[in-house]
Parts: C-alpha cells; sequence; structure tokens
DNA sequence: GTTGATCACTTGACGCGTCAAGTGATCTAT
DNA sequence: ATAGATCACTTGACGCGTCAAGTGATCAAC
C-alpha cells in the first residue's frame, strides 16, 4: 500500500480533519462525565440498559444486546456482570436455543435509566443539538452516515 | 438542572446524533487498529510524536505537548516513559526553568513517524477525507468548530 | 448416532488511562 | 530570608477493554 509520494491533506482538509479529530477526542469524554457524576454510570452502561428499555420484554440475547450497544460481546459480558452485581439486569438462558443468554433490565433497571436519561439528553441537546442550525443538522447525518459507510464497507 | 419534562430529540434530532454517535464509537477504533497493526503505535502516541516533529528543535515541554496531544498530564508521562524505552523520544531538564521537563524527539523516533505517517493520512483520506465533497468539508468543519466551542465554554 | 465444526458466551491476564497522592523547584509576601 | 503557595511533573493503585483460550450447546455430514 501507499506506492508513490502519499497524498497530504491541503489546508483546508487538514482543518476539517482536525476539527473532527478534536471532537473525536473530547466529546465522549464529556459525555463520560456527565453521566459518570450525575448516573454514575458509563456511556457503554448507559446504552446497554438503554437499548434493553427498547425491547420486547425488555430482553435481548447477549449478541444482539453487543451489536446495538456498539461494543463487543465480551466487553459485554464484563459489563452485564457489573450490572447484575448492582441489580438493573438479569441473566436468563434462553429456553429455546441452549447456546443463547438473554439480558433482561430488571424493574430496577428501568428506574435507574428513567432518572439519568434526562441528564443525558440534556448535555447531547447543550453541546450537539442545539448548537446546530436544522440544516447543519441534516448536514450532520449526511456527513455522519457517509462515514459510517465507509467504515463498514472497509476490510480493514 | 432538568425542572420540568425534559425536551427530547425530535426524530431528525435522534437520526443527526445518532449517525454522530456511532462516528464517535467507531472511527476511533479504526484509526487505532490501523496504526497498531502497521505501525505498532496507538493513536495518541502517533500524535505526541507528531506534535514533537513540528516543533522548534523537536522539543517540547511535557505540559505543552500534553494540550497539543489532547491528553492529560498523568496519561503523557506515561507514554512518554514508554517511547522513551522505545528509543523515540528523550526526557531533558529545562535548563531554564527546573520545573519544567523537555521531551525531544530522536532520530529515530523521528524516522518511526516518517514512516507511519503515510499509513496514516491514507487511512484519514479513505474513511473521512475523500468520501466528502468540498462543501462538506466546509460544513463538517463549521460543526466541528461549533461543537468544540460549547465543550470549552461548559463549566461542566 | 457419533464426530467434528460452529456458535454464543465466559473467563483471566495484560495494557492503558485516570485519579489521588507525592516530589521538588520556583514564585510571593512579608 | 523564609514560609507558604503554586507549578510541572511522576508515581502507583485501580478499573475497564481487549485478546486469546476455554466451555458447553447445537448443527451438519456421513
Amino acid at each position: 500500500m501507499h506506492l508513490g509520494e502519499p497524498r497530504w491533506l491541503t489546508p483546508d482538509e487538514q482543518r476539517a480533519w482536525r476539527a473532527l479529530a478534536s471532537v473525536l477526542f473530547k466529546l465522549p469524554g464529556a459525555l463520560e462525565s456527565q453521566l459518570q457524576r450525575d448516573a454514575g454510570l458509563s456511556h457503554f452502561e448507559y446504552l446497554v440498559l438503554s437499548a434493553l428499555s427498547e425491547a420486547d420484554d425488555r430482553t435481548l440475547r447477549m449478541k444482539d444486546l453487543a451489536a446495538l450497544s456498539n461494543g463487543s460481546l465480551s466487553r459485554l459480558s464484563h459489563v452485564v456482570t457489573r450490572l447484575e452485581k448492582r441489580g438493573w439486569v438479569r441473566r436468563q438462558p434462553c429456553p429455546a436455543d441452549g447456546r443463547h443468554i438473554n439480558a433482561v433490565l430488571t424493574d430496577a433497571g428501568y428506574d435507574k435509566l428513567r432518572a439519568s436519561a434526562p441528564g443525558h439528553v440534556e448535555i447531547v441537546r447543550e453541546l450537539v443539538v442545539d448548537a446546530l442550525t436544522p440544516d447543519q443538522l441534516a448536514q450532520l447525518f449526511e456527513i455522519g452516515s457517509t462515514i459510517l459507510n465507509r467504515l463498514d464497507s472497509t476490510t480493514t
């Protein structure tokens, strides 16, 4: 790969990429610390609870839950162990297929999520949604989707 | 904090935010694994070498280097220790002020960076820069800058 | 119907980042 | 001059994510 001279970024490309790179570095930290401070949850834990809350019977197989919450199965397994200890999630062997394990959101877990969601939405509004015009939100969706397509189609 | 009903996201806001959130999750991983696979470097290590290479005398005080590479001083201290062991960076007490320590990029470190840069630029092009139109790059710069302003001006 | 492959998941070790505590140099006030 | 504050940085412990190896259930082939 990279035969010949690499095509370095032009100044315009640089400033766009640097802006995105900084957002990539700083936004996750800001979301993380809001959730940690106000709810004692990591962003990933929040996504897990959130995905479960939207599922039928508040139940999902580990594999599907991992995909929905953007994490590896192994990472999910560790996190569910922690969430189980805190009483917010329960593991249940799947009756239909012994290979599957269902993760179930408990009532306490649902309450926890309901208590944590408003603060999370608020910071998302403050830092992103309310900061941008409707046009920019539409552009952001297009740009984000394009990048995600590239990410998915890369064999890398 | 969140008095009254939280203002949930509208569908248009949701899809924009979800696209950004997914990028936030997946892009860093893709950059990380390209650098790890092709150069044996973490993204943060790459940024440290890169920042040093652009500085006068390839030298920066730890504090400034931490800011330029988007990391805490503590994180930087650990990373520089590792980079020192691999021979790419050297620590030097600052003659002018005994509180400062200068990090210096060695020749081996410079060579390492020169060897690693093309692959990194290439994946940035593939996943982001070349995937977007010039208009979209300009929009991305605007959107990114706006979010960064919010991040900086938040006392949170 | 038994062997082997595959699948869903778990586990433990390791590496990295964070946090809090600590070190030593340099200002600042008196 | 000296005591205290502040600054730049380091260190070690801890928690989390990753990776590789392992478990056990189910499928596929013959």
